[in-house]
RNA sequence: GGUCCUGUAGUUCAAUGGAUAGAACAAAAGUUUCCUAAACUUUAGAUCCGGGUUCGAUUCCCGGCGGGACUACCA
């Protein structure tokens, strides 16, 4: 039973035997108790005023007072206005701590052989264009979000679906057709994505080009648009494509497998993997196959131009298309194609799809055409719904070129990890290895810090001219506090100074050191939250408060140097449980620590 | 036009309806004979506006104003 349930009943106990009255024990409100007060939790008595029939002061002394006689856990109280802080003995800290440190994997769950199953589906890129920072935010919280899951007791499957065919996948295929001169990423030297997103642009550049011309000939933008030679030749060869045209199904794949490479090293340097891999190439039928299905069935309609449509307006929605005239399917077509293959591989208890705001429309389309089509989970499918990173002049654009790359980005914050560990000469003594190794962990520390401690629903801002900071509320800051624990931690073990075995509890530990042991308590709590928020932004708040009263603690207490043998062991073992609560806080965001810095 | 999201210090972010709205960066000033100063300590600075519900509102409701997204036979 944790403190907040033993407080609880017994503050149900005490308004049943003061004023006969009975409460549940959620009509109970329990905080910290703030900073400035003294006492480690707060009961809210305003609630239970009307009941005492006194002053909201009164009601708390009484309470207060009852609590103390009936509970050996509660050692004090004093009641300021309508609150009545509580004083928890210092052995029950120390017991609790006790508790904690024997348990190593403390705060996470491991699934078992037959939990259920949460499929997260994330990343989902195009295969035209190297991923920004916008995928990067999609990356790093889907990785997260099936970490915090796992920790939940779910089995995760992680997935991605990619979109490997479409009339934008032609267009740089054609690009690089006219202009490219057979250049390869071998050729040329340059990474795979990234080569085919220049084709992606050139594309692009050509095509306006031809737009503008048209328009001087007097044609309007719109008819310009739709009659450019160029946009009629990707057409074309989306239809060849999607006629199986050997010779351009053979362009696609090469094109296609200089993209996988290219994506490959930026995920692996981001460190995020999958469990299983769907392309949109193989799912596309499929969700068509379903579409017609739902057309023999009446679910969906057919226009006399031999468009088929859902009806939503019974939902508050306009219509959808689902099949164009011409019988080619459509990003919803997709989806749900590639809903049914989930579904027929994994008994999938739990459908999260990590995807931005912008498609909240989309998904909720989605959903209901699941259910109609007769899928139970339909309903129940999350849309993990995420804000835009935002320049500070507004939305990256990739064709405009103000989008910020990920590799690039990556690569800088490594490098400027690396330049401030030369400064600070720190790792003087250590391996070119070693130094890399910490500079990556670091420098994408910062990284994936920044972006995670942000509350995901939010769009967030980015500027590429200040760059993300190594110092305050950062990764950096966290990891380096790991470091330095480990680095005492060292030194006590080279001292044989052996701090497992059990904690007088007896120890006149002081307030600092309890409210340590408060809040490592109340990881558990914080793990559960982020699970059911879906929000790995809850367990980067909580790790920076947590690192942040470790380090008053650490500038204001001697640990090694303290002269009294178990006080000395008390701090280590306080020291040894809040690293491993930032050890695995980090995990759960995708960040690693390193063990020096 | 309709639907949805959003508005907190100069900036980037916090705050299950609870106490004097927390941090960080930037600014100003301090702390190394002592376990890693990527740390610690001070100082100054904010809830878009107007109503309502409540003992209590940054939070919930209504009305403005500002920002964004969606509303494609694009993905």
């Amino acid at each position: 039973m944790n403190l907040e349930s033993i407080i609880q009943s017994v503050v149900a106990q005490s308004v049943k035997s003061l004023y006969n009255v009975d409460i549940t024990e959620d009509q109970i409100q329990i905080q910290k108790t703030k900073k400035e007060f003294e006492g480690d939790l707060t009961v809210v008595v305003f609630p239970f005023v009307k009941i005492a029939r006194k002053s909201p002061e009164a009601t708390g002394q009484e309470i207060g007072e009852f609590i103390l006689r009936n509970n050996q856990v509660v050692s004090a109280y004093n009641v300021i206005k309508g609150f009545l802080n509580l004083s928890i003995n210092k052995a029950y800290w120390i017991d609790l701590l006790n508790t904690i440190h024997a348990n190593s994997s403390f705060g996470t769950q491991t699934p078992t052989e037959n939990a259920d199953i949460m499929m997260v589906e994330y990343s989902s890129p195009n295969t035209n264009k190297p991923l920004h920072l916008g995928h990067i935010r999609n990356n790093l919280l889907g990785f997260s979000i099936a970490r915090i899951q796992e920790a939940n007791g779910w089995k995760v499957i992680k997935t991605n679906i990619v979109n490997d065919r479409g009339i934008h996948i032609c267009k740089s295929m054609l690009a690089w057709k006219l202009f490219g001169n057979g250049e390869t990423p071998e050729s040329s030297g340059m990474k795979g994505d990234l080569l085919v997103g220049k084709y992606y642009v050139a594309f692009d550049k050509a095509y306006k080009a031809e737009i503008k011309k048209l328009m001087e000939k007097g044609m309007s933008e719109e008819e310009a648009k739709k009659n450019a030679p160029l946009i009629l030749e990707a057409q074309k060869m989306l239809l060849a494509w999607e006629n199986n045209d050997p010779e351009v199904r053979k362009l696609w794949q090469t094109m296609n497998g200089w993209v996988y490479a290219g994506f490959d090293e930026t995920y692996k340097q981001m460190g995020v993997n999958f469990d299983k891999i769907y392309y949109e190439s193989d799912t596309y039928l499929v969700g068509k196959a379903e579409v017609e299905r739902g057309e023999k069935e009446k679910v969906f309609y057919r226009r006399d131009d031999n468009s088929v449509w859902a009806d939503l307006t019974n939902d508050g929605l306009d219509e959808k298309l689902l099949l164009r005239s011409d019988g080619t399917s459509v990003y919803m077509t997709q989806d749900i194609g590639t809903a049914k293959l989930r579904y027929a591989d994994y008994n999938i208890k739990k459908m999260v799809y990590v995807v931005g705001n912008e498609q909240n429309y989309h998904f909720q389309v989605l959903s209901i055409l699941l259910d109609r089509l007769g899928f139970e989970w339909g309903k129940s499918l999350v849309h993990f719904s995420y804000g835009m990173v935002e320049l500070p002049e507004g939305k990256m654009k990739s064709r405009e070129g103000t989008v910020v790359d990920a590799d690039d980005l990556m690569a800088e914050m490594i490098e400027t990890a690396r330049e401030t560990s030369e400064e600070l000469g720190k790792l003087d003594n250590c391996t070119e290895e070693e130094k890399s190794d910490v500079a990556r962990i670091v420098g994408l520390g910062a990284l994936k810090y920044f972006i995670l401690k942000v509350d995901p629903r939010k769009n967030m801002t980015f500027n590429p001219k200040e760059s993300i900071d190594f110092n305050g509320n950062t990764g950096p800051f966290i990891q380096y506090t790991y470091a330095r624990i480990k680095s005492v931690l060292r030194k006590a073990t080279e001292s044989s100074i052996d701090f497992s075995t059990k904690i007088d509890s007896a120890l006149p530990i002081s307030e600092k050191e309890s409210y340590l042991i408060q809040l490592i308590s109340g990881f558990p709590t914080v793990v559960k939250e982020a699970g059911d928020e879906f929000s790995p932004a809850l367990i980067a708040n909580y790790e920076y408060e947590l690192v942040k009263e470790y380090n008053q603690f650490y500038h204001d207490f001697p640990i090694l140097k303290e002269e009294y043998a178990d006080m000395k062991k008390f701090r280590l073992a306080l020291s040894g449980t809040v690293a491993n609560v930032i050890r695995t806080g980090m995990g759960l965001l995708g960040i690693d620590v390193p063990e020096r810095m």
